[in-house]
DNA sequence: GATGAATGAGTATTCATTCAT
DNA sequence: CATGAATGAATACTCATTCAT
């Protein structure tokens, strides 16, 4: 039911009505039903989906290896140019994941919540592969670092896939790679870097 | 009408019902018709009542003289403590500008959305005097840097206050000034600094 | 709300549609939703408040002297009377109490047995003081004398306000007192008196 | 359809799903509607199915010779004794012909009506039989009096099978013999035999 | 004969908004 | 200015029935 995250992500939860979901779907109601339990069960069934999506192209990012920083630089350069095409391609399911989703009922939200937890979970996982590698200083507070970062990126991803402000039809000026290269400078050096 | 910030920061806007409103503020339905225009309209007018006291807290971080890095790390860490009491202090508020108006209707949406224009606008000319005092190297490309600089900041203030993830009633580890010390040290130098 | 007791007793619980209901009422929908809570809240009101009425009746038959058992048959024929007087005049909430009401929900067969209930209960009252005042004989077990005697009763009445076989519309050859004394007969001497 | 019967007694016609039915059955829905013309006819079916077994019930009852009074209220506790005995084992049919039938649609109200017609029919009989025997008086109005007698019998059988009040689970205190002989006596001799 | 996915008309309920008093 | 009863359009969900396989 891919006209479904369409209409959810554009017009948000609770101004798509079930009548425009079987609409765009061409088929009845009672078919809705026989699928899905409700309104709410569909949009945690493309929630749920999007997020083992996603959580598949972060752990391709998972480091490996020692390496300068340069190296370190570059590597997360691309794993967040992936993660920038990734949501290029999904922008609906982006858009539920960073804004509509929030204006929705509890279970939405949850699937949510639960999907960037997850998230953050594949990032704190690298950061602290790097920390052992000695790549990266270690940090008194790693989670605080990560949820910095992390903050980062979703902020970033929330500007420019649906920029001045949160529009869904925004087309950003910048390509995913550039993006998401300036994304990386600024993640290991800062506004100074 | 603070209650009415309060219900649409906790509830959302659509699951607030005018009824509740005029409940927690002990009027009459006819009375909230005779001072809003409708629901629709309380809520632009409560957002952008909030823009206001938003702005002025930041224009008071406006850069007037050169000065070291260190400087500009604490001066910045000073802006963001401003700003990460201010957010403190109007949760409600706050969690209708990050979270809450994002499932909103358009007029309320755009509402949000001048508030973080306006927002950025204001660390844009923060960044640019910091450049023009060559605190700062000249980027090729300010806003893009901006966009991230801003994008870091509100994702930090919305897993800050509304944390694990986006709850209303999160109550943070962190105390302004240390979020707030520990994303300027971030905003300046990064993952490695 | 008079007119939804009828559109219960000619159709049945299941079969009114609020819809019907605000129509015959010349309200609109929401009016009704102003005045009651749901569909099934109106039902039970709607019995609670003939549940009163009707045990009103009752309770005007309250035995206070001994006599003979003509004067007794007589005073059981005059209650009978009163009663099927009522309930010639109360046809739609008789409808709903003897027939409509078993078909329907948990809350209105809830409402309805304890109309009954209550009616059995003022005739235990009047039979126990008529063996008090030795007008009848000691029975073993009352309450299944009674039980039997208030079986009679309503059968009785459903049959002849609802005859062949239970129609809402159906008006009976016998007049309130006749079967009243019929009745009566039968309730002392059974077949053979 | 045996499964069908007692959801019926249990929920009621509209409380029942033709998907619990099937579900019931262990067939698809499918198979339903190859054996039956729709929800409808079910009900019909069940009932014509049962009012066959209960007239048998009833028939064996024809009084054939003359006899002493107290024969007269034997032979009627057997009959009666048979009967609730029947019912005793036939709870859901009876449920549904005493209870729950009256809350459903026209067709399903006429069969049950037809059934009680017919049992009426047997039970004048009967009475018309003994009074040509001389064993009962020549009623001014026989009609009225089977009537009474029918609405007493189905009075009591509802309260002792589904008593206080109407619950299908309900367990009465009483075996059949012992609320069948109660009611013989009571049917010849009323309050004060 | 049997299946179960597909249908769509039908309905109770909600809630922003109005307006007579 | 304030009230709260009245409005009715809007909408998620149900379930008997059908029919291609």
């Amino acid at each position: 039911m891919n006209s479904a995250l369409e209409l959810f992500a554009r017009k948000g939860y609770h101004n798509t009505k079930i009548s425009d979901v079987v609409k765009a779907a061409g088929v009845s109601q009672g078919t809705f039903y026989w699928y899905f339990e409700g309104k709410e069960q569909l949009a945690v069934r493309l929630i749920e989906n999007g997020k083992e999506k996603l959580t598949q192209v972060i752990e391709q990012g998972y480091r490996k290896h020692a390496g300068s920083v340069d190296d370190m630089v570059s590597s997360s350069a691309r794993l967040l140019t992936d993660l920038f095409e990734f949501a290029d391609h999904n922008r609906n399911l982006m858009a539920i994941l960073l804004i509509k989703g929030q204006g929705a009922d509890p279970l939405i939200r949850e699937a949510v919540s639960g999907t960037w937890i997850a998230f953050e979970e594949a990032f704190k996982n690298n950061v602290n592969r790097a920390i052992e590698l000695d790549m990266l200083p270690h940090f008194t507070d790693v989670s605080l670092r990560v949820n910095i970062l992390v903050s980062l990126i979703t902020g970033v991803l929330t500007k420019w896939l649906f920029g001045p402000m949160h529009d869904v039809d925004y087309k950003s000026a910048y390509r995913p790679s550039e993006i998401a290269e300036e994304t990386a400078r600024f993640e290991f050096r800062g506004l100074l870097g």
